[in-house]
DNA sequence: TAAAAAAATGACAGCGCTGTCAATTACTAA
DNA sequence: TTAGTAATTGACAGCGCTGTCATTTTTTTA
């Protein structure tokens, strides 16, 4: 049968109170007893009950990921993060899938966490994008921590995980410009997503940093899905006299690669010799091209358990309550990018 | 605050044990007090707490789901379809992503099963695959729900949800052969899948049915992924004299199915004037080709909470343990897919 | 060295529920 | 009607832990 408290304070020969002081890493217990009681949880394997410490404290050890993105690959990332540092901390993951653009979308995540006595919730966009949701549930006094697209916290609601899409966007297209490329086409994701306007940002800074003349004609708005990456590129490439045709196109992310990378074939031009294509989000999909995909990557495993130890931390108040970190996409050079063959 | 056992009980004007037996459904409650109870829980608006429950009694309210796959479509799909069931019966349910490959897999989640106190456990493939893994759990008295690919289940060690790949191999096969269609190519995913050599067997059967003579250098083994679906298509494509050139491929799965597309597409040929391709799973991806892909679709969601549903009744003893539930893949046609031309 | 203050430890109630068993009530048959 | 049985209900302990507060031990101060 499973080690209970009262084992190991019979094992340790103290009370069971002293032993919940050992777990719960309380001071004033003497370095002798700490020794004492942590030898026999040692040897007991023991492990406090999940259950029993919700249930007899004020204290709650559950936290919860509550998601909506159509992007499945970045879900389970990032619930393997999360879930990772929830074994770490002895804590308690709920998942809770949800459709933000319902309309009780709030009072449901806030039943939620009423109900369940939730301690702290992890936002990932587009939740996590939305301030009002956002403010309603840190006023209930439940911690939140949200991941973001940005290299600043937009407000000082919660701490945030950003992740900075504008400085690699940039370096994604400075890596464009040093392969010689100045017709730099764009295809945007969703625009009410932040990371698509991240990302253009970045992409305008690189251009202005190198003296490229910004041309809107280059930029093509759309979504974040294969179709729109084959009409959007198709749009690109069939662009008359007056504009230039350009010799490589940033996409907001893979899918839309994948689109362009599709759009360019039916249109015989080949990749990268005639056109480069980058990507963003180093999604399975950037691998499963021909040619693979030059991307960025972002570590979305290593983010997301970022993002759930720095909300258990604000639970347990180890921390300053505004805490930000932040990650910058790396680029990841492929073989759908090739130095620029256009004088 | 939350309402309690004790309020509800004050409520109705009976003992909090009445109450937990309403709620827990149990006989030997006379119909008018049932009805007391229930009046005070719907107005209270009470809802029992997991964690006390699970301390209290013999029995947990929590299940598992155990996976291991690179599809993170299927798995995203799968939760969310146990976690329906599971808000709707009252359970818990932990997320547990592993290595089935690893050394010590059993022993994790033996260990897993122990600390946790879990009641149940779903497994899909491969886990759910893997005979001494099953065996060894349901030896230590956790029920399990298996989903698998076939028609019966492979042994009576639990019940499991099938999915009959197999039938639906032969409808998809079988809209080939309406089609015209008599020299098909067949894809194959990994071979140790079930799901592989469930396919396999239907697309055999649609061939004997039609009385189309099997032709073994129009299967290509394989695995689930796109680059081996360019490779297989190449292979298929460009095969010599001898061998008839097939007019349709059948592809293990959508991601295969692209691969084959993109294939076609570097080879110059036609979708689906030349050559008609299907898939299988009606994933996202066969809807982000073009043209859209003819596939199966297997009602994950549904599968899942089924799965739950089965594991939750067998956890209530509410049911015989081996039951079986079956679904069949519905062939979806799209655009990927015509009829023969060639004679 | 004794008194006072501080640090360390323990006893015990209680979180919200279920299991056990006893008490009450309703129903039967005689 | 009344004992006898079955159906219904309730009192109470206890699951494994934490919070409160009292007690003991150690350290500090005068």
């Amino acid at each position: 049968m499973k080690a209970t408290i009262n084992d190991v304070a019979k094992q340790a020969g103290v009370s069971i109170k002293t032993v919940s002081r050992v777990i719960n890493n309380e001071a004033s217990v003497r370095q002798l007893t700490r020794e004492k009681v942590q030898r026999a949880v040692d040897e007991l394997n023991y492990q406090p009950n999940l259950s029993a410490r919700n249930l007899a404290g004020a204290k709650s050890y559950s936290i919860a990921y509550i998601y909506d993105n159509p992007n499945a690959y970045y879900i389970i990332d990032m619930q393997k993060g999360i879930l990772s540092a929830c074994k770490q901390q002895g804590f308690e993951l709920l998942i809770h899938p949800c459709d933000s653009k319902s309309q009780g979308i709030t009072e449901e995540v806030v039943n939620m966490v009423k109900q369940a006595r939730i301690a702290g919730l992890i936002l990932t966009p587009p939740l996590s994008e939305m301030p009002e949701f956002v403010k309603t549930l840190v006023d209930l006094d439940v911690k939140v921590v949200r991941i973001l697209s940005g290299d600043v916290a937009p407000d000082d609601l919660s701490p945030c995980v950003m992740v900075n899409d504008r400085d690699a966007a940039q370096t994604i297209t400075q890596h464009l410009i040093d392969l010689g490329h100045k017709d730099i086409g764009f295809l945007a994701g969703d625009a009410v997503h932040m990371s698509t306007i991240e990302r253009y940002k970045g992409y305008r800074r690189a251009l202005k940093a190198s003296n490229i003349e910004f041309n809107k004609s280059l930029v093509i708005e759309g979504s974040y899905s294969f179709d729109s990456g084959v009409s959007g590129a198709k749009e690109l490439m069939s662009v008359q006299t007056a504009n230039p045709r350009p010799t490589a196109i940033f996409s907001c992310n893979d899918e839309i690669a994948a689109g362009a990378l599709f759009a360019a074939r039916l249109m015989n031009i080949s990749i990268p010799e005639q056109l480069s294509i980058v990507g963003f989000e180093n999604s399975p999909f950037s691998r499963q091209t021909w040619p693979k995909l030059t991307t960025a990557d972002q570590p979305n495993n290593q983010i997301a358990e970022d993002a759930a130890m720095l909300l258990i931390s604000q639970i347990r108040k180890q921390k300053n309550p505004i805490t930000i970190s932040q990650y910058v996409p790396k680029l990841i050079v492929r073989d759908s990018t090739a130095q620029c063959k256009k004088l």
